[in-house]
DNA sequence: ACCTGTCAAGTCTGG
DNA sequence: CCAGACTTGACAGGT
């Protein structure tokens, strides 16, 4: 089985190159003229954009083939208060730039929109700002050139008191939503409500395909262990929403979010770097049953978690770890 | 250069 | 019913 690392956003080794630069609200009104507010925005996204693509160079170079872009790209991009803003026509090139060097290196790249887009929600206002956050999501991977292959990443959301039926609202909410949107959907279970058991049954009737956080999975669960779920976990990577639009790697592999804990007394919290032997005990239970695995790693030290990550997996190459490159390895079965 | 309170958005908990 | 926690990088305004 053949695992690629990926890591999220920032890194910790390239200085000065936040792809999260942002204005808040109060200093966009505070300037007078609207047009030369909305021009400044537009010369932040811009650097946001020129960042992100330094930090896909960065990646290029280290191996690194999976990575999640930060949903900050454009600031304010959602807010009622600019709704008859069209950020993209500026950012056409810059978006574009960024895409092409995705393609062109074959990157595997989502985002994962925050948790304002909340599809459980019962409340009809809630819900709209939900898909309007995804139609934003949509809207930059389309800028960029990329297909459906190019997910975002979200969780089912709020229990409201009534986990089942906000589970099935859900559900009815996300079959609702145009194929566009559906299409580029993935599925994560969360650390507090929707647990890994409950995500993948919203997986099987949605058709939505499921990544694993097996930090989550481990402060949240049923009493399984995580690999019992990985047959059909793995199916929900067979389905039409998974392979829409995977033109550039297909099969799509499952992907997983890896992390772990930030001490005994904050468990869920994410700790600065990614512990290897829980990593390792899940993938070698699930080498068996995939050829190909995406592991998204989310811990404090980004991309410098990848590389401690790396260095503890060299010193397992006699115990069926090999190391491919800088950002990949093989795990014998 | 460094520190502290704040930030657009949602949900849950505790008072 | 409302304030604060959650979580987190970066801003904004201060020293």
């Amino acid at each position: 089985m053949i695992v690629r690392f990926g890591y999220v956003a920032m890194s910790v080794t390239v200085q000065n190159a936040s792809p999260s630069k942002t204005m808040t609200l109060s200093s966009f009104n505070k300037i007078g003229d609207r047009e030369a507010a909305i021009r400044k925005l537009e010369r932040i996204a811009a650097e946001n954009l020129h960042n992100t693509l330094r930090l896909l160079r960065h990646n290029r170079a280290s191996d690194i083939q999976v990575y999640r872009f930060s949903s900050k790209l454009i600031p304010l991009a959602t807010h009622q208060d600019l709704r008859d803003w069209d950020p993209f026509q500026a950012l056409a090139a810059d978006f574009a730039e960024v895409g092409n060097y995705v393609r062109a290196n074959k990157m595997r790249v989502s985002f994962h929109p925050d948790h304002f887009t909340v599809l459980s929600t019962p409340r009809p206002e809630v819900l709209q700002s939900s898909i309007n956050d995804l139609k934003y999501h949509k809207a930059m991977l389309e800028a960029m050139g990329l297909g459906a292959e190019a997910k975002n990443n979200i969780h089912i959301g709020g229990a409201y008191g009534d986990k089942v039926t906000s589970g099935q609202r859900f559900v009815e909410q996300v079959s609702a939503l145009d194929l566009s949107l559906r299409e580029r959907l993935t599925l994560e279970n969360d650390d507090k409500t929707f647990n890994a058991v409950e995500t993948l049954e919203a997986c099987k009737l949605t058709g939505l395909p499921m990544v694993l956080d097996i930090h989550h999975q481990w402060v949240n669960n049923e009493g399984e262990k995580p690999w019992e779920l990985w047959p059909d976990i793995l199916d929900t990577w067979k389905g039409e929403l998974a392979q829409a639009g995977s033109s550039v790697d297909h099969p799509l592999p499952p992907k997983i979010h890896a992390s772990s804990p930030k001490s005994e007394k904050d468990p869920r919290g994410h700790a600065d770097g990614v512990l290897v032997e829980p990593l390792l005990t899940f993938l070698r239970n699930i080498a068996g049953y995939t050829d190909r695995i995406d592991v998204m790693l989310e811990a404090k030290l980004k991309d410098e978690a990848l590389f401690g990550l790396m260095n503890e997996l060299r010193l397992q190459e006699a115990n069926g770890v090999k190391v491919l490159d800088g950002a990949s390895v093989e795990i014998m079965p």
